[in-house]
DNA sequence: CCTGGTCACGGGTCAA
DNA sequence: TTGACCCGTGACCAG
């Protein structure tokens, strides 16, 4: 090979004809042991695909082409999907068939995604540390992220002790336990970084140590209910098919233990009285129960806000902490952000029966939504790095890792069509209330209920569409409705400029076609498998713990001493949580995985 | 200057190894002359046909066009034929005009085709040189195979042995294999009944007949290729290291052939022609082909049209020749249908490469449709019965019994919802077309073609809705929109008698909840796995060959002489199944599962 | 030796 | 089918 290109080289030999030699006397004796090397390696065949290889590459002896291959495929984090059984040949010929698999058998041959360096070039154009779009350029923004590395001493403590009292709990496999774990092999190699820069102050992370004490509090009611794991206790007891309030007993204890404990958040007062109060202001008119009535709007532009107060500053690589707070946060906020809605007060306990099944729905949509307040794209990629690398250490399975890859795989999809769609908090709400009450679950029963909102919601979307897109032909003022308008015509056709059939001669036309768009993003939602997601987002907190057993507490808190997102803020709370989280929380940015990639 | 032909010197040094140093000095003066030139001039010609070059391609200077053309050449072996004296000019303007002789003038000028390297994308068909375009000679022949059964009842072969010829080559686990093979089991055990109803009569099984006849040639192709099934083989016979096309050694006489024999690229000019054929029966007024023009009505109520013919007398409980035949015509039918709708006439490829994907669900949406002209339900529930038995039978494992059975009851679920909004033909028809255009899917990328038919048909479809409303309000005769407003109002509360909100006084509430209702009913169908749906309906057919190795074939077969939904049926041939498959198709009734389930 | 970066030339796409 | 366009690949080079 390299004859080959030598031969003819012709330039090269002229001009320069002497400096080989010279090179190779200057080096004589490194030459002769090199040189056999050099023999011996060009017969070594690299280890993914069997073409021959050029040298050891992030540590496995590989050829040119494997190795840009998996340079390029760690640095820009993108998943990719096999279109076969996974398992398909990754030979000199077959290499460019199936990235997934290649890049598979890179790992598994030994290829180190710590060894691969960040690019090195950019300083120029990654000028603003905003991560404002984070699906234009990946590049920049893992430039940002390995410029941001800094060496600083941090204090070393608690949290690790947290996640691994969470846990203790749990059986093998658990994602951000093996995260953990590993992360601590890398430390226990001679670095003095604090892995998950957590510095002790567990007021700062309220939403984790919100799921961790629930979980805490459940298992002690477990084990005082004779240790069954899962399925008996809280659920048999809860069962009620009609969604009574399942926990009475529960929730007291859980009550009585949550004020024995002060360090955890102040989940007193959980009644739904409490909640509902401040909530709605006064203005919830108590819809009657009788399960017929829907009376004046579902979503107006007040109710339909829904702004994550994510911790700050953002760090721009994988923090496992970052990661697990920011999620709880979302799913705290979520759930709270619904059943808050107006019409669903009064209907407690029809919210908490669906909320059982739909949580995941609202959940994704909340990310969908958040995806870019906290860099989800890129956090979850380098998420499915990282285990990657567990996976090396033997501190995940390598099944395991494969379904999280291909769900994470598919959440990044996900994130690109919703942000396609580019839609308005506006419509996250009206989406999440029809998610909520659709039937699109084989488990939820047909619930007239469900029905009925899902309908009416169905029918105020439409009239809302309509009434923007209305309301954007005739004024251009900055509403948020008018924000919308232009998405959908410029969305209509992003890559050409050819009319074609998305006219405004109809205005129905484009209102039906959003409307459509909406409806059938939802499908998407089905890909997500509820199991892995609880993994990827939460396992390191609840653990073992059914998530269906925690999803009523959380319920159940009241949200107003958290946070409040309702009419009325609550600003000593809110200003309290800014400041938690501006003044200890990740202020050290270096806490991410890339600095261990030296070792 | 770059060299990076290296894979080019490889192969003239394995087979010639002086030439390549003639080559490289006569190309390196070329190389420095036209390198300089195109940094000064930025406009260097195509060899080929003087268009700008936009670099050195297949080894030529050459543009885009005559890159793209080259390669698709190569790829595809197709013959060119020159209606001139094979010296047309070859320019910028006139290139297009006569292919033959562009494609001398390409390999003359020094394009090589062992450049052109193998499609990258997927395994499908594996070692097969035409790329999965099912355009070429196989094609034909499979299809020739398969009208040939349809149209001459081939009368000694057993089925039974076809079915374990396809059989055989399955590993373990195959459902219906393993069912065919309790079945004997059951058999051997003193009952007397031929289980599988088979009579030797191969031509009631037409559509059954079809896939095995399908598989059984895509095997030989692949058999032809060299036996060995994926990695090694015929790279090593084509012995480039260039891992060029499969074909080499043909591409290499081709060109020689050119070269030499007058007669030249007649390489039996098959494939186009005959694949083109209309396959709707001439009345296709073929759209324009600019793929920009969505005109007239997507759907009418004769092209919604979908009237399962199935084997008769229906069986009343498990039969599995019965259940396979009826799901080979299902999927047939679901196929042609969709190809054969005038706004996917002309767009085969688009067709095809999509159907790979989504033949799933439009096959499912067909099982929802007509899934009580065959006692779908009943089928299933007696399937899975029968599975438990295999279970016990030790036919089948454990793990798989519990993911078929898993997706046994959601179709069983998804047949309830389907039923209760009691959906038309014509909707049926929107629906399936709306799916197969959505973006439901991970793999499926955002194809302008697919947003631009799938936001027509959504609205085409409300539309529809809103015209069927309101004739229903005005009129009351029976037509089919009726009997689907009649549902609109039933449906809506099935279960109360409240008047709830959905009162008549808005129309357009009762359309828009419809059409909510219809579209959110298409995220259920991400609850089938197309694995196991194949295990399910398929397996003892195609085996363990891939579905969307098949899906091409089916496609590209000429509907017309099995069976015709089009504008103008042929009756004689449909009289021909109905008769076949009434007069000794499931005679015995008897041959069901479930007297073996009493044992 | 093993990082990184480069960019000509492969591949694929899809409007026309 | 064509071809303008974009993206991934990998041989080569610099540090
Ligand atoms: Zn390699
Ligand atoms: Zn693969
Ligand atoms: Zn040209
Ligand atoms: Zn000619």
């Amino acid at each position: 090979m390299r004859f080959d290109d030598k031969k003819y080289n012709v330039i090269e030999e002229v001009n320069t004809p002497l400096l080989p030699n010279l090179n190779l006397f200057l080096s004589e004796v490194s030459l002769t042991t090199t040189a056999n090397l050099s023999r011996d390696m060009c017969v070594e065949p690299c280890v993914v695909c069997s073409d021959k290889a050029s040298g050891r590459h992030y540590g496995a002896v590989s050829c040119e082409g494997c190795k840009g291959f998996f340079k390029r495929s760690i640095r820009k984090q993108i998943g990719y999907v096999c279109r076969g059984n996974k398992d398909c040949p990754v030979t000199k010929f077959h290499r460019n068939r199936c990235q997934y698999c290649r890049l598979k058998k890179c790992l598994s041959s030994g290829m180190r995604s710590e060894s691969v360096q960040a690019e090195r070039r950019p300083m120029n154009l990654s000028g603003n540390g905003n991560n404002g779009s984070v699906n234009s350029n990946n590049n920049n923004l893992t430039t940002q992220n390995f410029n941001n590395i800094i060496s600083q001493g941090n204090s070393i403590t608690a949290m690790t002790n947290s996640l691994s009292a969470g846990c203790s709990a749990d059986g093998v496999g658990n994602l951000i336990q093996s995260a953990h774990a590993s992360l601590n092999n890398i430390k226990q190699s001679s670095l003095s970084n604090n892995l998950l820069g957590l510095n002790g102050n567990n007021g700062n992370l309220p939403y984790m140590q919100g799921l961790l004490s629930i979980v805490k509090n459940d298992n002690e009611i477990k084990e005082q209910k004779g240790g069954r794991k899962d399925s008996g206790g809280y659920n048999s007891a809860a069962n009620s098919m009609t969604c009574s309030s399942p926990d009475e007993g529960k929730l007291r204890l859980k009550r009585e233990s949550i004020d024995d404990d002060e360090s955890g958040l102040e989940m007193s007062s959980i009644g739904l009285a409490a909640s509902a109060s401040p909530s709605s202001s006064g203005t919830g008119c108590s819809l009657s129960d009788d399960g017929s009535i829907i009376s004046g709007n579902i979503l107006d532009s007040e109710s339909s806000k829904f702004d994550l107060i994510c911790p700050q500053p953002i760090p721009q690589d994988l923090n496992i902490q970052f990661f697990c707070e920011a999620a709880s946060r979302l799913l705290f906020m979520s759930i709270h952000w619904l059943k808050n809605l107006k019409i669903f007060l009064s209907r407690e306990s029809y919210v908490e029966t669906v909320m059982k099944t739909k949580w995941c729905d609202i959940f994704v949509l909340g990310l969908m939504q958040c995806n870019q307040d906290f860099n989800l794209p890129v956090m979850l990629a380098a998420m499915e790095n990282h285990l990657s690398t567990c996976v090396k250490f033997g501190q995940l399975k390598a099944e395991k890792y494969e379904e999280v890859s291909e769900q994470i795989t598919k959440l990044l999809t996900l994130i690109k069509r919703f942000d396609d769609l580019k839609l308005t908090p506006f419509e996250f709400a009206y989406l999440k209330t029809i998610s909520f009450t659709a039937q699109d679950l084989p488990e939820s029963n047909a619930s007239h209920m469900s029905r009925q909102i899902n309908s009416a919601t169905c029918h105020e979307l439409y009239e809302h569409l309509y009434s923007s897109y209305n309301s954007s032909l005739t004024s251009n003022t900055g509403t948020i409705d008018d924000t919308h308008s232009e998405t959908d015509c410029a969305s209509s056709s992003p890559g050409t400029s050819a009319t074609s059939i998305t006219s405004h001669t109809q205005p129905s036309f484009n209102v039906t076609d959003r409307y459509s768009r909406m409806l059938m993003l939802l499908s998407n939602l089905r890909w997500v498998k509820q199991d892995i997601l609880v993994e990827l987002f939460f396992s390191g907190l609840i653990g073992n713990s059914n998530i269906e057993t925690v999803i009523p507490y959380i319920i159940n808190m009241d949200w107003n001493l958290i946070d409040n997102q309702s009419d009325e803020p609550m600003p000593q709370v809110k200003t309290e949580i800014e400041q938690n989280t501006a003044s200890s929380l990740f202020t050290n940015n270096n806490n991410n995985l890339n600095q261990f990639a030296k070792i």
